[in-house]
Formats: C-alpha cells, structure tokens, sequence
RNA sequence: GGCCCGUUGGUCAAGCGGUUAAGACGCCACCCUCUCAAGGUGGAAUCAUGGGUUCGAUUCCCGUACGGGCUACCA
C-alpha cells in the first residue's frame, strides 16, 4: 500500500489534474493584463469594502486589458442566504462595475473558467486533494472536533502556540496501513495538508500594497477538505485562482497573515504563485476607537444605503477612488471633465492602514458630481431614485417640462449650482415650487430684518402693483427692486447701507428677503429672478397676494 | 498570550536624510453677492513617544505606547 493506493481509496472518482490543466489553459493577454477578482461569500450583502475592492479590482483589469471576474465562495453553507448573488450581481451592476467573467445569475456564469460557484467546483478540489496525497503532501486525519478541540485546550493550559502542527498532528505520522485501515473501518476523516514549513524560520514576501514583510512559515496541518467534502477557503483559493489565471490576488488585509500558507499551498501543489494586494480596511471611529465599517452597527456599511439614500453611484466611486490613491483629487481637478475610467490607479499608492470614513467629504463629492449634470440628467436620476423611494417626489416630478425648468435654475452655466448632495435632498430643495405644496402651508414666515407685518405688507403690495412685469429681463428686474428699496426709505445698494446705516431703514437685501421669503417662505433660496420666471406671472402674484392677505388678517 | 501590520492637522493624505512639512474635506475670517449653495482670498491646526545612527532626522535602526489584523472542519 502506497500513497496512490491510498489516494485511490479515498478519492476514487477524482479526474487525474491534468485533465483540469488541459481544460483550463493560460490565459492568452498581452504582457502585463492584469487578472484579478471579487469573491464573496453570497451572503446577499455587500459591505462597502467590498465595493472598495471590486472598484479597484475592475479598474485595475480595465486599465491592462485583463479580466475581472466574480467568483462565489460558498463552500460554508451556513453563510448561505436564498437570492444572495442576485443582491451581489445587483449591487455590482448599480455601481457600474460589471465582471467580465463569472456568476452573472443566480445560477449562470459566463467565462471558460467556470464554474464560477465553489460548491459546483467539489470534484476539482477533490482531484487536486487527491494529487497531494499521492504526493504524501496531504493525508486524511480521523481527530474529531471535540479531540482537536481538546488538543487546543492543552496548549493553552501550557500556553504554547495552539494548532494543528508538529507533534501535536496526530494523524500525520499514521502510516499508510493504518489510514486505509480506519476508512475502510468507517471511520470519519477529513484531508488535512501536511505543512512542509517550520516555525522557527521566517519567509519573506512583498506584498504589492504593504510591501516588504516577513512571517515565520506555516507549519499548520490545516484542514483542505471538510467532512461535507467541501474545500476550506485556503484550499480553494490555490486551486481556482490557479486554474482561472488570476494574477493578482485584491483582498482585504485581514488575509495579510495567510500568506505564508497560501504560498506554500502553491507551491507544494506546484503552481505558480499570484501577486497579492491587501486592502485596509474602511474603518469607522467608534468612542475614540477605529473599527473596520460593521455590517450590524452601521447603517453606512452596506452598500444598499448609499442606493437608499440616492447618494450617486460614480460619487460613491470617486469618494473610494480617492481613498484608494489620493492622487486622483488632484487629477480630477486637473481634469473636470474626464470620466474617472481615464484615471490610472496605481496599487503601490495605496495606503497601508486603514481610511476612516468620512460621509462629509462624500457628500462633498455628491454636490460636486451633481452640479455637473444638465437638467435632463438630474431629472432623470432624480425621478428614478423617488419611483422606489419617495412616492411624493415622483409625484411632483411627473410634470417634466416644468421639472425640467426648476432643475434648470442656476444649471449649465459655468459656475453651476452645487447644492444637492444626494437625490434624496431634491424633495426639500424644489417643494416650495409647487404651488399646491406650498399654498397650503399654513406656516410661520421667516422674515429677519423687516418684520413688522405693515411694513411687509407695504412692500409686497408696491411691488406686484408698480414694479412687477415677468417679462423684465434680469437687470431690469433688480434694478425695479432698487426702485422699490428706495422709494420706501431702503438703501437701494448694500455698501451705501454699510456706510450710512443710520441714513436708512435698512437696505434692498433687505427688502429683497422679504419678496423672497412671501414668495417661497424661505430666506434663503437659489436666484430669485430665476424662480419668478419659472413660477410665472399668476403664480407669483397670487403667492405674493397670499401673503399681503394673510398678513391683514392677523393684525 | 503568540505572530504580523501600522501611527503626518478633526478627517483623507503628499513626503523617501536638509522642505516656509503640498493638496482636499471640515472649521474660522474676509471678498463677491438680492439670500443661500457655490466661487475667490487668507487663517487656525499635523510628523505618537523615548533612545540611537548621522553634521543633520517626519524620513533609517531599536524600544515603548496606542490602534488594527490573524490565531476554525468561517470566509
């Protein structure tokens, strides 16, 4: 009895590897193309980190012409949740980075290098587990849970490094009789690899985000195939990452510590190793303490409420490219117009430890991606957004043409209005267009300086019955509100004012806020004249007589 | 505990032995202005800490503190 005839025992269906070698064969791109991936477990849910990763993975596969793919890693059942690659398919699509390869449905992949599913990849895994025990590299262990978990509770009773290693691997040192002899008895057993490393010596690594480190090696006997015969992570990792010529490994650091294993996986399987980049985390400050984005705690982690919140996706984009090379503020200055696919990220400018995130800075971003669409655009966007989120707003949008006119106040010149951060704040920044919004409001009118409600009265009603005509042109219009200012005792120019106040009552900004205010009921607004045009002479008269009318009726 | 990785303003960060230590967000002031949002100008604010090495350390080395990760038949 040898090693194959053990490997044939255990594995006797499993395909020789070279039938998997043939079936997937390297890759044929240009010098340089970069293959990399996502794979996450299809949990439905995608952690913003996530989003981070795949970002700079497909930009990354983009810029070489290589290939990004979408690899499911379910080979834990219990991270299962029904529909859960749909939501990763969905929320990849919402952000604009679509795999090139991989799951693309539910159950469908595209690509020559699938499946793309691990659960639908066990008889690879097994062929290849199956090499390693001939090769003696790997072989089955018969411990149960509770032994390895008695095992462990020795070493730390006399505190040495727990695990599966060394003279602590009990299965290791059967012979082959003794093994066949157990499964042949029905003994349940699981494939353990058997470590070639030893601790006391160190290996050295560059890794392309974190560069030069240095671990001692791995001389775990860690489990490459479970008793469901599925493979770990680590096993399933060499072994599809090999065969679908992944060249680059983009994943967060918290993988950092596997290298060493991960290395010697590809190496006793005899495989080339890939280059690996490990993101830090997206960390929040929790109480003083950084701590990676929790999918329980923050609502900020998922990738879903930035979609909620109508926080633009390319905004999202930028913000993520911007922690990831901060260079790319400076180029998008530089470069205003440019899409952000012109933009070259480079690995090695990445940070090496971990960004707090900053939703200011984000919604920054959002007022500056926002105030560079037409009016087409935001309306568009803006009315996608409130169809599943806000059934009011789609109400008030259904009127395109004037939708149109109100988002084109202050839009498409060269200093474009930048106040909407997300589609969420349209509602609140165009309701008091609506006449039935804002007629029927029976509110509290803000007015500052001039307040006394004669005076406001005054105002109003001079200036629809002598000053008001919708067709002024714009410097006409104002210059009627100077008119008005002084003809009732109000500085007709702020400086005048600044410099003589006690010559006035106060001054047209003044008097100008009162219009304002009767108008929309706020203070503060975008271009009034802009407003009037768009509400039009009727409505514009009626909201002003509203007011003069209300006002009587208090006093 | 052990093994790794990290630490430049409030935040994101540039920096690779000699700099007035960039820039962005935020904050403050002023300017522009019919009010805001912007835009412009200016300002406050940073090299965790102790030792080395060096003519000189933010930069290189060691220790300390602090933070983060790993330490599964989870990924």
């Amino acid at each position: 009895m040898d090693y194959k005839d053990l490997a044939n025992l255990i594995f006797p269906e499993a395909k020789e590897i070279s039938y998997y070698e043939e079936k997937y064969p390297r890759r044929n791109l240009k010098e340089g193309a970069i293959v990399t991936r996502f794979a996450p477990s299809p949990t439905g849910f995608v952690h913003i980190g996530g989003l981070y990763q795949s970002l700079i993975a497909k930009k990354l596969s983009s810029q070489t012409d290589g290939v990004f793919f979408l690899r499911i890693e379910d080979t834990d059942q219990k991270r299962e949740v029904e529909n859960g690659i749909s939501g990763i398919i969905h929320s990849l699509k919402e952000f604009d980075i679509e795999p090139d390869e991989g799951m693309i449905t539910e159950t469908e992949g595209k690509g020559n290098y699938g499946p793309y599913k691990q659960s639908e990849r066990k008889e690879i895994y097994q062929a290849y587990a199956k090499y390693l025990i001939e090769q003696g590299k790997a072989y089955p262990c018969f411990c149960t849970p509770e032994e390895v978990e008695q095992i462990r509770a020795k070493q730390e009773a006399a505190k040495i490094r727990p695990g599966y290693y060394g003279v602590w691997a009990k299965c290791r040192n059967n012979t082959v009789e003794e093994m066949a002899e157990k499964i042949k008895n029905g003994e349940q057993y699981i494939i353990r690899f058997k470590s070639p490393g030893r601790e006391d010596r160190k290996i050295k690594h560059k890794d392309v985000i974190k560069g030069n480190v240095e671990f001692p090696e791995n001389d775990q006997d860690i489990v490459i195939i479970k008793a469901d015969g599925l493979p770990t992570y680590h096993f399933a990792h060499a072994v599809d990452d090999h065969l679908m010529g992944t060249t680059h490994v983009i994943r967060g650091d918290e993988w950092l510590s596997s290298v060493p294993l991960h290395l010697q996986l590809f190496h006793e399987l005899g495989f080339r190793p890939p280059k690996y980049a490990h993101i830090a985390p997206i960390m929040k400050n929790d109480n003083g303490n950084k701590r990676k984005l929790s999918k329980r705690k923050d609502a900020e982690a998922a990738v879903s409420y930035y979609e909620q919140e109508g926080i633009p996706a390319e905004a999202v984009k930028e913000y993520l490219l911007n922690i990831a090379n901060s260079t790319f503020e400076n180029w998008r200055r530089a470069n205003p117009e440019k899409t952000m696919e012109e933009f070259e990220l480079q690995l090695n400018k990445m940070s090496v430890s971990g960004a707090l995130f900053d939703m200011v800075k984000l919604l920054d971003v959002g007022k500056t991606v926002i105030s560079k669409f037409t009016a087409e655009q935001v309306y568009e966007k803006a009315l996608e957004w409130a169809k599943k989120y806000d059934k009011e707003l789609e109400e008030m949008l259904s009127n395109r043409e004037y939708s149109l006119k109100i988002f084109g106040i202050e839009r498409g010149n060269k200093k474009p209005r930048k106040d909407i951060a997300k589609w969420s704040d349209v509602k609140d920044s165009i309701i008091y267009m609506y006449d039935d919004k804002f007629l029927n409001k029976n509110q509290e009118y803000p007015y500052q300086v001039i307040n006394d409600k004669e005076e406001i009265n005054k105002i109003i009603t001079l200036y629809i019955e002598k000053y008001y005509n919708e067709n002024d042109d714009k410097q006409t219009w104002f210059d009627k509100i100077k008119e008005l200012a002084g003809e009732l005792g109000y500085a007709k120019e702020v400086k005048e004012f600044k410099a003589n106040p006690e010559k006035y009552k106060a001054h047209v900004g003044d008097v100008s806020t009162v219009l304002r205010v009767a108008l929309t009921g706020r203070t503060n607004t975008p271009d009034m004249y802009e407003i009037m045009q768009v509400l039009g002479k009727d409505s514009v008269i009626s909201r002003m007589r509203q007011r003069g009318q209300s006002l009587w009726s208090t006093i």
